[in-house]
DNA sequence: GTCATTTTTTGACAGTCTGTCTAAACTTTG
DNA sequence: CAAAGTTTAGACAGACTGTCAAAAAATGAC
């Protein structure tokens, strides 16, 4: 049991190895430039050594993935935890995921790579449903959000909208706005009069909720005031830049 | 002169029936099941002949994508000049877009596979130029129908916000919805409860819209019968099915 | 109609990558 | 120390890409 025990750790540490050379390679050279190949020679192992960690390629694209979106939904967690309005929580969210992308740009390349049909059909089951998981776990922050603040009287739906068509609005323009941003564009937005774009993206969600009359309305000052609260203490680049590599334990519940 | 036309549109044809081959395969398969073999194989030619017209398989992608974005921009043309409000005509671009992404959805599949760096590096100069053009020219369309109506006083844009931020904001949120709608999600949106989400869009939009003051406001009446009028008469399926597959003979400046 | 010249098409080839599978190396245990 | 089980290595088959010389077809002069 215990020698069993070690073994396994070293095949779990193995394994983080690889998904760690795969995100970089990813990162550096896009999810097309990753093989088999480099991943083994990188890990300073064989081809079959990988073939025992992973099925096929496209395993890996959706294992790196899986592990990118259980820190997403950690942060997510974060800002739907702040102490503050309905209103600042949902752009919290936001901002969450703004600066999960720029903190994980691999990840929404992952994503964009493995829509194709004939990548997703090869990977496994097991992958595939913790895949779809995440992304309901993520989707489900945002609409318990928004069931707050129709609970709280500060949002009343107009009736030909439902909670879940706005989630699927809010959820379109983040991620619209995200895969511009990592997309390698022609022309790089900054070029085009977008310096920050994720306080644009944040701007036009102010809007968007102003049109729903979202109490309490867009202010300027305090729009402000709440973006830099939450680059300055929410989310902070500095302190954790060992975490880039690092695997999200999941869902860690230590609220303050 | 005669005879080398002749054998010229001989190659244009066969140059149209490869992207068309192309264009399905992507449909039904995904691009990653695009070979040049199949290419080959499907247009009963050989490969080495593939090779005349395609320098290489990312070439045969971007190709796809340029053509249908061609016609992409005549939809957005045709939206731009429809004899309505700007707000209107704005929502009118963004039940092009719809239409076309229901049309031709292997285009945004492309754009998310090629968005890959590792892709996009091996295409010619060329036809990243031309795909480059096309996108500038579909987003300053968007741009132009913002300039109208903050020239006609329809709009009055905050002090924190230029126009390009705003044509960002919506060309994320409708380019968001679309790669929703094209992904092979686990859930499908029906599911979520997201049946129409091209309505559910327009709605989203035009809350923003309402959220920036965008004369004239929101109206449920009149913005069903914007969209029955532009589904039933300005970009109707039935009559053109034919265009599937159709080249868009580009910049058709019929202007008014 | 024939044949030399030019153009087009072909498929064999080298090289890369994936995923499999067996033999070698290593670990464990009696 | 040796048998049993487990892990690792890399050879292999098959699919694909991009190239290139040889075959085939088209052209045009006589």
């Amino acid at each position: 049991m215990v020698a069993l025990s070690r073994k396994q750790r070293e095949i779990a540490q193995r394994h983080q190895l690889f998904l760690d050379i795969a995100q970089n390679l990813i990162q550096e050279e896009g999810c097309a430039a990753l093989s088999m190949d480099r991943l083994a020679e990188q890990g300073e192992y064989s081809r079959g050594t990988v073939y025992q960690h992973f099925t096929c390629k496209e395993e890996v694209l959706i294992q790196v993935c899986n592990n990118s979106l259980c820190y997403l939904l950690s942060l997510f967690e974060k800002a739907k935890n702040i102490p503050a309005t309905n209103r600042d929580r949902m752009l919290a969210v936001l901002v969450a995921h703004n600066y999960f992308n720029y903190r994980q740009p691999h990840c929404n390349k992952i994503i964009q790579y493995t829509s194709d049909h004939s990548i997703m059909d090869k990977v496994n089951e097991e992958s595939l449903q913790k895949h779809n998981e995440l992304e309901a776990n993520l989707l489900g922050v945002v609409g318990s959000i928004v069931a707050d603040a129709i609970n709280d009287k500060d949002l009343t739906l107009p009736d030909d909208m439902s909670s879940i068509e706005l989630v699927f609005g809010l959820w379109s323009l983040s991620l619209g706005s995200q895969l511009l941003q990592v997309a390698d564009l022609p022309v790089p937005l900054e070029e085009l009069g977008i310096s920050k774009p994720e306080e644009t993206i944040a701007r036009v969600t102010a809007l968007t909720l102003d049109g729903l009359n979202w109490q309490p309305l867009y202010d300027a000052k305090q729009h402000q005031t709440l973006m830099d609260w939450l680059k300055d203490t929410v989310f902070v680049s500095s302190d954790d830049t060992s975490h880039l590599n690092e695997a999200p334990q999941a869902k860690g519940t230590q609220d303050d």
